[in-house]
DNA sequence: TAGATTGTTAATCGATTAACAATC
DNA sequence: TAGATTGTTAATCGATTAACAATC
């Protein structure tokens, strides 16, 4: 499957596509893009556009075969080909990222976390947790694609940098600050303040007093 | 200010903004959108559409007075008035959002966590976690605005229906599953696996191996 | 054949970008 | 006046939606 240009709300109808399709109970053995769209109140075009593009097991009158979707949609999020990733946050925050995966398998794989506040280490879950002057030996003897930032405000373009500089690829920022990146290395961010200024102004608009 | 529609994109940048223009040196009296464009990278018209959407105070040569800029954005956020919201999760997750305050004030005012796997009260911080069985009585003598899903996949859809049938007005959902909610209440999605694959798609753009 | 479904092509909608007029 | 900036109006771009042709 060529990876084509996809909008981020497509990407997130994915996940969801995904869930939904698992849940069906066993003896479904095709589903079908209007189906789907009704059981999850999408439309029905957009559905079948976004099945389209990650798969090609779509037949008249039946829909897709349900495991050949599944494959397809995991395989176009790539949730088997796990990337090494690293995050550096404050205190409890930290957990956050290092407990991720009991939602779902996501494809990122978690080293460890990274904490300024911490003087030695700590362990949570599976996941050690390392004093953030531990962030340079730790990336001598492995592979880190991806950096993960969850510390506060002030720290956060400091630890970006000594990531980038240390060789990570990606940097998934989780600050509400705009980071400075090398060209060569992808930022994603992602605003927890944007998504609640948004829930409120929609409550706003049904009269909600918030 | 009256509210007109937004973005996504724009709510996502409101508090980068606002991050910015905080750090600026004290004797910055105005800051125009052409240097907030040019210091975080962004498009000039976006800012400064940006900015006329939320303030006023703009002046031509000068630019908007640093001080009222806050303010404006900071109401535009509505960061002032608290929303109140619990959060219903398992084990470390819970702890993402219940110390969530320190990354900058988001107007989300939580007031306490629900775990199914608890079965006496913890305390997180200022926070206590308390039983999942206890989610119907806490709600008894609080009104409780937003309720936010950190729980398993399996749990999400009936922690919902019970935090709507005691009355939250929004549901902020962070598995990636489709939840049904009565038409009256608003639900927000966030997408971490999307966030994940775009990083990950864009690694690829660039020839990384993922 | 009729009906359900797919996939494609065209139309609509909305957001971003570009061009420009107004102002201090 | 010239220049920096704002705010507005028009053009572009991309995503969603609608309409339709193709297939089993």
């Amino acid at each position: 499957m060529e990876t084509k240009k996809v909008s981020n709300n497509m990407l997130a109808r994915m996940p969801i596509y995904l869930n939904y399709i698992k849940t069906l109970p066993q003896e479904t053995k095709n589903i079908s893009a209007t189906k789907i769209a009704n059981a999850l109140g999408l439309g029905e075009v957009s559905v079948r556009k976004d099945l389209a593009k990650v798969s090609d097991g779509g037949r008249c009158k039946l829909g897709y075969p349900c495991e050949e979707l599944i494959k397809d949609i995991e395989s176009f999020l790539g949730i088997q080909r796990k990337m090494e990733a690293v995050v550096a946050g404050n205190g409890e925050m930290l957990q956050l990222l290092l407990s991720y995966d009991g939602f779902g398998p996501s494809g990122l794989d978690i080293l460890a976390g990274f904490d300024a506040n911490l003087k030695e280490e700590s362990v949570i879950g599976e996941k050690v947790i390392y004093p953030m002057e531990q962030l340079e030996s730790f990336f001598e003897n492995k592979k880190v694609l991806i950096g993960i930032i969850l510390t506060s405000v002030g720290d956060a373009q400091d630890v970006c940098d000594r990531m980038v500089s240390l060789g990570v690829e990606g940097i998934w920022n989780f600050t509400p600050i705009h980071l400075n990146v090398p060209e060569h290395v992808v930022l994603q961010n992602e605003s927890f303040t944007a998504s609640i200024t948004k829930l409120r102004m929609q409550l706003q608009e049904k009269g909600e007093e918030v």
